[in-house]
DNA sequence: TACGCAAAGTGGTAAAAACTGGTAAAAAGT
DNA sequence: ACTTTTTACCAGTTTTTACCACTTTGCGTA
């Protein structure tokens, strides 16, 4: 289970260094083989390939006909990459990647359980206040039923 | 159960010494093992793994689709880290962390049953006298059920 | 009440780990 | 075949981490 938040710096050959400590976490998890792709909300997204490919699987099942499963397939299977690291443990997002998520200079990676997410910094600041503001103004409502007990 | 309060001063390091008292409690339940993240009240949350590991079970458990859902995670799993001590009983909090609850010299740390709380102490002085001023003044409004045979 | 002992708090330091920028070789494209 | 871009790796520098030693505080005893 991937948690916590991490400062990125991007330098000027769009390498990023992934932090040791999730490195090690995927090395384990899956030596190192990642897939990275776009996320809805405006960020990216880093999977373990295994976690990945069920993901893949599902979209495979979902009907051509249905407008939002093709939407979905474009976003997510087109643009899936492969993800690799430098000796150094930095690796490479391809620059149509980063665009999509406005990274530039300064990003966040945060563990997401079973992915990690890598946000432009400015945008995640942003996100963040927004989503703690809405948490406490729509407290008790809107709860999907399995979170009705939860306690945090 | 923890309770009570205590003063806590960061260094410039960020180092904070956890009150002795505390730390004995949290080796019993915990072997020490706990991890921090944020609250959207605007402090931070401290928990021994197994009561941060019931909550994240929970997370992973809701639908990716239901945007309440995603919030959540993405604020308490995207925030959560592991917290370690050093031979002195100090532990380091994350600088992500920090800034999340506007903490740099002073906070205060207080006992909430299953979790802490870590307060800037300027922040925390206000919210009390807040909360003690609206106490007064909503007396017997509003009560929700559970509490109506509360006596203190 | 003062002194001494023990425990906790504080600041600093040195070694290790991680980051950063650059370079050379390889690959791709013209 | 030559130029340009990409990839992989090396080495110097910075940051982090773990630990040590000194100071302060609190408590018990004389």
């Amino acid at each position: 289970m991937f948690r916590g938040i991490k400062k990125i710096k991007i330098d000027a050959k769009g390498r990023m260094a992934m932090p040791t400590k999730y490195r090690e976490q995927l090395t384990e998890v899956c030596a190192g083989q990642t897939i990275m792709t776009v996320d809805p909300d405006g960020c990216l997204s880093l999977y373990p390939v295994a976690v990945w490919e069920q993901i893949e699987h599902k979209l495979s099942k979902m009907p051509s006909l249905n407008s939002r499963a093709r939407r979905l397939k474009r976003l997510l299977v087109g643009h899936a990459t492969d993800i690799e690291w430098d000796g150094q443990g930095r690796i490479l997002t391809p620059p149509e990647l980063r665009e999509f998520a406005s990274i530039t200079k300064n990003a966040v990676m945060i563990g997401q359980m079973q992915k990690f997410e890598l946000w432009d910094d400015a945008i995640w600041n942003d996100r963040r206040d927004k989503w703690k503001q809405e948490e406490l103004e729509e407290e008790g409502i809107d709860m999907p039923s399995e979170l009705e007990d939860l306690v945090y």
